[in-house]
DNA sequence: GTGGTCTAGACCACG
DNA sequence: GTGGTCTAGACCACT
């Protein structure tokens, strides 16, 4: 299992932001799951050739946001899968993402089934039951 | 239509790339096709409510790109609907966008198959005709 | 009107709180109000002695807590007067407050009157009404 | 009589600054007296759930500074009632106390007067010869 | 000139 | 060895 994703140096999303949504789609697809331990703040940095500082940042960061948990002296640990607000919030963001989905698929000229058709050849990688 | 997008203070994204990408997908989209006429710089700005300097640096990059062609004293025009738009590139684009779809909804919770579910059930809305 | 404090290089709450506490503490009292610009980054900085990254950690994190707005390539204002939870909750964190500070100034072997004479004596620092 | 205090993980004031102000305070109202006993160091850091290492160093601490003195296979034991004690210094915490509780609570939104206003309404809940 | 991001490297608190 | 704090200094995005 891999545990690390990849950061675009060149990109103009900040490479906290890229480190933050790397983790956060970890716990989405299951490859991290609640009690386990991340990688510490100086592996992580390795694992992605960038400054400890910057890893530190998101860690703080998704910490604020109650998606991890450090103990002091201990390292750094998955709480929760990023729960968010309240299930009718999740339910109407989730709406607004799939029809954001859908609209920009078809207006890229693809047809509905190939749009079903990417989706479910996806679900091979998802490993939530493992 | 509606020429404009919409703009995130608060992203992370830069502005600049926000605007790149908005005027990326009205081209991609069709709205905007080879030799339209985009807002002035300072009507864009007024749009997105942001500073025309920083619109007049996107137009400049896009025209370096060979993206969109100005006309001193006229207006600035598309060029070719994006070359990045291509089948293959078309392709690429469609596949972040179902990837990022889909760590989005897991991460709000949602299974894999309640995800195909809220996609097949969208099928019906849709004008085959569009 | 002085828009400072003072840093304790030596305590051991560390400089990023000491500056959380006495921005906190500057609108509590009135003297910085919605609206107006807080001492840039680099200001606020010297002012303290200390690095501007400390700073803008703080300003950084206000935001986050939506006690200060920061626009970019402007400067930094005061949003509002620090609103946190309901008014149910404000309403008891602040009764828990006042027992603990009448349980904690009682023990210190203060009488009852010379800490309501303490508090009063404190009104002519404050200026809420400008 | 409870001999334990309160310690927050996730303050910013570190570990060993809240154990000896908890201890320090536990003096400052009696609760503890010159000769008597602490808890060991490890009831202690089993009390306050943290590592025991960090309970010894701030004995040691104290040590040095002369409010405790560790007898070798008895016990750690409070020498005087803290010299920080003396009338001047317990003016001096007082006024940061009541400092502390108006910023606290002027933050919250509450005026003035609805403070004094609270803590009057709390003269009739003391008893005078306690 | 404003705040934001990142690096490199030091030192501290904690287990 | 773990994360947290701070500094110094570079470069970027934005007005």
């Amino acid at each position: 299992m891999n545990l690390s994703f990849d950061i675009d140096q060149s990109s103009p999303l900040p490479l906290y932001a890229q480190i933050e949504q790397g983790i956060r789609g970890l716990i989405a697809r299951g490859k991290l799951r609640e009690g386990e331990q991340l990688p510490t703040v100086r592996e992580m940095a390795v694992l992605l050739r960038i400054n400890a500082n910057t890893v530190a940042k998101v860690y703080a960061e998704l910490e604020n946001k109650g998606i991890l948990k450090t103990k002091r002296g201990v390292g750094t640990f998955i709480t929760k899968p990023d729960p968010k607000e309240s299930k009718r919030d999740r339910k109407r963001e989730f709406i607004e993402l799939s029809e954001k989905f859908l609209t920009d698929s078809l207006s890229l000229g693809f047809s509905f089934d190939e749009i079903i058709q990417s989706i479910s050849s996806q679900k091979k990688f998802i490993n939530k039951g493992g």
